[in-house]
DNA sequence: GCCAACGTTGGC
DNA sequence: GCCAACGTTGGC
């Protein structure tokens, strides 16, 4: 029995990995290292497979916003820059022979023509149950419903529409 | 096992 | 820069 495609969001800060850095990126695809909390951990070694829909949303940035998409191309697999000392990912709890954390590859799909704002993104009734947009929400990874993700992908194409009318 | 202190995230 | 909302740590 073949398991459902998964949607997922990852958040990054564009000053450190942004989405131009990953369309730039040899074979457009990177290691997603460096996540050091346990319940996306658990999500990207149990649940992320090859595959699987990735939204791509920038924290910190001005206006924080979804600004497209990639997929995972291989699952769940130790995080190496663990028990690399000289990381700024290093923990001393973690060893190849007991990984602690793990990591996922994802490769570019697209760019939005426009980011979708997180401020826009609150006035769309049909997100209201978003991860994303849950008071306090914190995760940097975190499940999508396959509806939220559709939803994201017209409001996408709409913005997009919209700025070619102009 | 409780919980206060502390550190981090991330919008604003 | 502020601070709310978390998650983690460690004393007890």
């Amino acid at each position: 029995m073949s398991r459902e495609v998964r949607y997922w969001l990852l958040k990054t800060e564009p000053e450190s990995f942004s989405i131009d850095d990953l369309a730039a990126a040899p074979r457009k695809t990177t290691c997603w290292d460096g996540v050091r909390n346990y319940q996306a951990r658990n999500s990207l070694r149990d649940d992320f497979k090859p595959g699987d829909h990735v939204l791509f949303y920038h924290s910190s940035a001005k206006p924080p916003a979804i600004v497209g998409t990639a997929t995972v191309t291989r699952g769940g697999y130790p995080d190496n820059t663990a028990w690399q000392n000289v990381n700024h990912h290093f923990d001393p709890k973690s060893t190849a022979e007991n990984p602690i954390w793990y990591m996922v590859d994802i490769k570019f799909e697209s760019k939005f023509a426009e980011p979708l704002a997180l401020e826009s993104l609150r006035k769309v009734p049909a997100l209201a149950k978003m991860e994303l947009l849950r008071k306090g929400s914190r995760l940097s990874v975190q499940p999508v419903r396959e509806d939220e993700f559709e939803i994201v992908l017209q409001l996408a194409a709409g913005t997009k529409r919209r700025t070619a009318k102009k």
